[in-house]
DNA sequence: ACGAAAATCACCCCTTCGGGTGACGCGGAC
DNA sequence: GTCCGCGTCACCCGAAGGGGTGATTTTCGT
């Protein structure tokens, strides 16, 4: 809700910017600024200017909500009455470790992570790890592959 | 290399286009509808276009590319040494498929199956189907998770 | 203080994986 | 022809996963 919200504001502002930015040219400083340098040159100067300005907003509306780079669906945390315990477990599948190794990180039994894990997968509808972690990441609970761009592998 | 020269070049031309006009503008009609609309007007009108044609390009120049969702790393493969058939075997780990299931999609025997997912560990360096996808993904050998947005789960 | 949910752990059973090895046929490269 | 990569299949074995059940303790809200 909010995210969707931000963008639109900030076109409605900078919209309202750009309105005054002319009418402030116009009205106050054209005559001024047309005869010193020529109402050509200044005609130019103000399509450059709005042009530069139209861009620099258009990149801005594009741009990649780098605030957050994932948020939990709290709402599906909620919705399928997944516990912080859980949720702890099912982080930390997503790299492929084993629920000895899960055990040895949580400071548990591998009997425990066994039954968290089979709890999360009654919850998620799912058998299996690879489901599991699919599914979470579609529903936002866990964050996506991502960051890919930051490794360019041409020849490994 | 293509892509990246793509977006500069319509970035020239745009920029090319967008001087002509100005100056298209500034010699050839300014004065005839300065005239007819009043000073003020036309500046209003050129800000508002340019910023216009502006934002426009700005849109274009951070478009998602949308050409193709998504593109193998066949560098990755070729240095990797991934055979056809694991590719095949690699894609459809994505969705958790039992090797057994595996088999029969491909209409081979489950320890065939067995034989390219052990090769395509060793090739990978991984140990297990998550590391597996994770590193795959990684490499561009497979598509992201991506195409969330398409479901809004805020209740299940 | 009581009860429900959560978290913990331990069994059972069976399937699947993952590692390793060996083998066969087939096609192209030398 | 010979060799090698590829694809195919089989076997063994131990480890891990997944389903199911039962039990205890801790935690928290009423």
């Amino acid at each position: 809700m909010t995210r969707h919200h931000k963008i639109p504001l900030a076109l409605l502002l900078s919209a309202i910017a750009l309105a005054a930015s002319v009418f402030a040219l116009e009205w106050l400083e054209y005559r001024f600024w047309a005869r010193r340098m020529g109402v050509e040159v200044f005609a130019g100067l103000l399509a450059a200017g709005f042009a530069g300005l139209g861009l620099w907003l258009g990149l801005q509306l594009t741009r990649r909500r780098p605030g957050g780079p994932f948020q939990r669906n709290q709402a599906a945390i909620a919705s399928l009455g997944l516990t912080a315990r859980e949720m702890e477990v099912l982080t930390a599948l997503i790299d492929g470790s084993s629920k000895k190794v899960i055990a040895e990180r949580l400071g548990v039994s591998p009997n425990t992570i066994k039954t968290h894990i089979a709890r999360l997968y009654g919850k998620l509808g799912v058998s299996g790890r690879v489901e599991a972690l699919e599914t979470a990441r579609q529903l936002r609970l866990i964050p996506a592959t991502g960051d890919i761009a930051a490794r360019d592998h041409a020849g490994v």
